[in-house]
DNA sequence: TTAAATGTAGCACATATGTTCTATTTTTGC
DNA sequence: GCAAAAATAGAACATATGTGCTACATTTAA
């Protein structure tokens, strides 16, 4: 997203949001009302700018042909928040929201896992899940909650500890435990406020 | 695919091919000159039609607006060619090649691990390789290949068996060595007549 | 057989839409 | 401050493109 003046940037974002909600590419006319702009030409202009910069293709004299490249568009992407810890600690940023996909990493999902909404990735550093057949590097595709089941794979922030972690988990009556899959390691038993859920694996990619 | 002449069939496919080429759908004139079809009418006849059908669904009076419903297309799916023996035999067609939508099944691909051409899946049934990681019911992405290396993770089919089988590859001389990831079962040591060696391990895919 | 339903043909029309042109304004570089 | 470059305006133009209309052909159903 260098080079490019707010303009512009409008108009990316205009079209990816448009290709978005209705599956094809504006015509110039609606790029030019959806980002108040005063003439054609302008966007016109732009157009030619932002192919030349290499930010979209487009087809001459073809309806709705313009192209966002790859790199340009963020479709079906969701973010790998962090490296999740499943065996060392990894400090991770505890209040990360937003995905800045000019700038985070992130994977593309099979369809037949995804159309959820609230999803995000984890890459898995570590083998404390061997025994799930989850080991380093791997991708697991979790869905936010904050809240689950006994035997639940999920991933807990540890605030005392400051890291992210993959494991089981099993509520004892008054102590949560987080049980890794792998006889390596022990259960952590902790208080449940020393435990915040985010979610819960609902998938897993590995690219060997 | 049920309930569709061949005019119709051709549309379909015609759209989703243009769509594959350029990301765009085609104007009325382009199909009817891709189909040919005598007449723009015809076309929008049929465009009709399928739209009552639920095969599409277009936008009035805006160009290129044709969307195919998500049962219509095929997009970046690959085939499961066939369920894959870690474990017990199980029957498969050698010589399966083509790949009908309609009946077969599929997995769409993460682009991260797609991009390449010659992928096809398979779905994991049987725990010989466990210890690798992968377990029933899990897809594993292939890339076809006749030939391996050593230790690489493989699919084979043994004519003698009539099984298509996943297990690690060894040449130790003369003989092929298919080993499994699970000390329940022992290695196969096979004359390399006897292993057609179908592809290679790519990626590993779960849905838990 | 016959009437209705379905499909085909060809053309015309309205408008959706990309492009171009010239003039003007704003910004940049020296 | 001034010339060059970049950006903006507004309109006109050409054509790309969806739709409608009438006539005709073919298939279906009774």
């Amino acid at each position: 997203m260098i080079n490019l003046n707010e303009k512009q940037k409008n108009i990316l974002k205009f079209i990816e949001n448009y290709y978005i909600e209705y599956g094809i590419s504006p015509s110039i006319r609606e790029i030019q009302n959806g980002c108040n702009i005063t003439s054609t030409s302008v966007v016109d202009y732009n157009l030619k700018s932002l192919q030349k910069k290499g930010y979209l293709n487009k087809r001459s004299d073809i309806s709705r042909a313009i192209k966002l490249n790859k790199d340009t568009q963020s479709n079906n992407k969701i973010p790998i928040l962090s490296n999740i810890a499943a065996g060392e600690p990894l400090m991770v940023n505890p209040d990360q929201t937003s995905f800045n996909e000019d700038t985070d990493p992130y994977v593309e999902l099979p369809n037949h896992i995804s159309s959820d909404p609230d999803l995000f990735a984890l890459k898995v550093k570590g083998d404390s899940m061997i025994d799930a057949l989850i080991t380093n590097d791997d991708i697991v595709i979790m869905k936010s909650s904050n809240n689950a089941s006994d035997g639940e794979m999920i991933a807990a922030w540890l605030p005392k500890d400051e890291e992210t972690t993959l494991k089981r988990f099993y509520f004892t009556g008054d102590k949560v435990e987080l049980r890794p899959e792998n006889p390596k390691y022990d259960s952590l038993f902790l208080d449940p406020k020393e435990v915040v859920i985010k979610g819960k694996v609902v998938g897993v990619i590995r690219k060997v």
